[in-house]
DNA sequence: TTGTAGGCGTTATCAC
DNA sequence: GTGATAACGCCTACAA
């Protein structure tokens, strides 16, 4: 025997419009038509389809992450299960629920976007690691299609967005280390074309200009947020430096080594906070970010993005975290 | 206008029976008419709706993975992405996605499952973090579910599964220990009910056995596979021993830690290869897991399983990593 | 080889 | 307040 709408209708002596008024909270439902059809439903353990639902309403209750694939970082980046967590801890507080999944290697970046809008198999879409003149973003306006990112872009400030204050939390690392009496700090950014490098670079030099201090071009290197890019390019570095700031505690602790290895000692400051900062020899001073209250926060601009129309957009505090690394002499 | 497969089929001049039959390979077409269907549904961009799809079929093409809320280290665990990676790649290929979720605190550790089977919302689902006797199990058991379970409990070996060999890695790091000379080997196991912790410690004793040893049950104790937990338990261990061998890479690092602060030193052996493994100080000798593979297997088990009614286990061979942290003398 | 038509389970629009 | 009934978009007997 089939338990659908119709079965409760029949048990419960109503119509099946009557069910579904009852099931969706509709005031047009006489309170003792209302307890006989909780009752039947109960009594059979009828629960309404989703997919049925989501045909009539064309809605899924679904929301994508697409991690590109050129972004090992973010799953590397230990604090990302995290992020993932209070994701879907808030969409599940509205009934969504989070449709989790990568890019295929050597493939348009906008394919999945694509296949998920075509099909109609989610409500809307969580960017991550978002660039400047992002084809994912073109292609989601162009499509209509409702979005959050995480990050700020400098051409697309009209988006529902979350970040973290980037550019504060990098102004507050450089000037830290200019206070304690550097003056040619050497910045590890991310790469060039990530919102976040963008933001970084706007603290790092404004820390310079606070101070009245001329802004060193060379000193201002890319790599790629992880481990051995921070190694290779202070083992490769020619110029001189009195300390390292790296935008990612990844590239810090590559740092780190390379200077083990140079038998060179200099302020070293991290950014994210990873679990490690606090576990390496030494302890790595950095920029915590919040990211629990990122995937919150992004979460929760989707849902009323997605129930209300709302485009609601945040920025976030960091926090500057001594650890030892700076605090060498 | 709508776009669906009724305007396909008069454009083409066809019934949408036909077209169905051109979207799903029936071999019942003629040549031409495929052809001309074809170029209908190009020229129109027509792609099939996903969800009215699910509703005929009965399949969502979605697969839920639930993070228990209990187990943190789950996230914890950097190579936790690793693992989504690789899973939602396979996933992909057979044309399913992911659904990742979290528990909610203090909940029916059921109750997720319940309602995804009740929204007919998902296909399958992949268990991790497995324990005897696992109330989840019993549940999607008698709800008939299909699923597959990352571990192997000794009371459901007739699921499909896909396990590291635990106890064959306890063996190893073991064995490793006591040819080094060592003869009280501090046991730190994870939590006592998880499958992976009973194995391991089929093989810590195994191990003792073939070499004719008599096994001190006062060496092995509990923790609950984080950095505190190990750093604990040595902390306040009250006994003697001459080695550690910790069931996960963070309670081994909270051994050293610990270690440290005694002023002692001996073997320490770990247990994933986490990233960290390579990076403290002194490095971690440790069991590496191929989590990449672990991640693979389980899709193509569940696919398998979804698509063909195949039961697939596999058990993953598990690799000795020697580094310093042994090399102690 | 193709078409007709019913149904998957729900919701929304009408009437009553 | 309540009940028929027609969608939502697709697939599949069954008939032709």
């Amino acid at each position: 025997m089939r338990l659908n709408i119709a079965e409760v209708a029949k048990r419960a002596g109503v119509s099946t419009a009557t069910v579904s008024r009852v099931l969706n909270n509709s005031p047009l439902v006489s309170r003792r038509t209302r307890e006989k059809v909780l009752e039947v439903i109960k009594e059979l353990g009828y629960v309404p389809n989703h997919v049925a639902r989501s045909l009539r309403s064309k809605k899924t209750g679904l929301v994508a992450t697409i991690i590109p694939y050129s972004a090992d970082y973010v799953f590397n980046f230990p604090y990302f299960s995290i992020f993932i967590r209070e994701v879907t801890k808030r969409l599940a507080e509205d009934g969504y629920h989070l449709l989790l999944t990568t890019e295929e290697p050597d493939d348009d970046p906008v394919r999945i976007y694509r296949t998920f809008l075509d099909r109609k198999i989610v409500d809307g879409f969580i960017i991550l690691d978002l660039k400047e003149n992002d084809e994912r973003v073109k292609f989601l306006k162009d499509r209509m299609a409702k979005f959050v990112v995480v990050g700020r872009a400098k051409d697309c400030d009209d988006l529902p967005s979350v970040d973290t204050d980037n550019m504060s939390g990098a102004y507050k690392a450089t000037s830290y280390l200019l206070d304690r009496g550097c003056r040619r700090v050497l910045f590890i950014n991310g790469p060039k074309e990530h919102s976040v490098s963008i933001w970084r670079k706007e603290g790092y030099k404004a820390a310079y200009k606070k101070k009245g201090l001329k802004i060193e071009k060379s000193l201002i290197l890319n790599g790629d947020f992880m481990e051995t890019s921070g190694y290779e390019l202070v083992k490769n570095f020619r110029g001189r430096f009195d300390a390292i700031f790296a935008a990612s505690d990844l590239m810090a602790i590559g740092a780190l080594k390379a200077l083990k290895e140079m038998n060179r000692i200099v302020p070293v400051m991290g950014f994210d906070d990873i679990p490690q900062a606090s576990m390496v020899t030494p302890t790595l001073s950095t920029i915590r970010q919040p990211i629990d209250r990122v995937g919150y926060e992004v979460a929760d601009s989707i849902v009323s993005y997605l129930e209300k129309g709302e485009k609601i957009s945040k920025v976030l505090d960091v926090e500057l975290i001594i650890r030892e690394s700076t605090e060498v002499d």
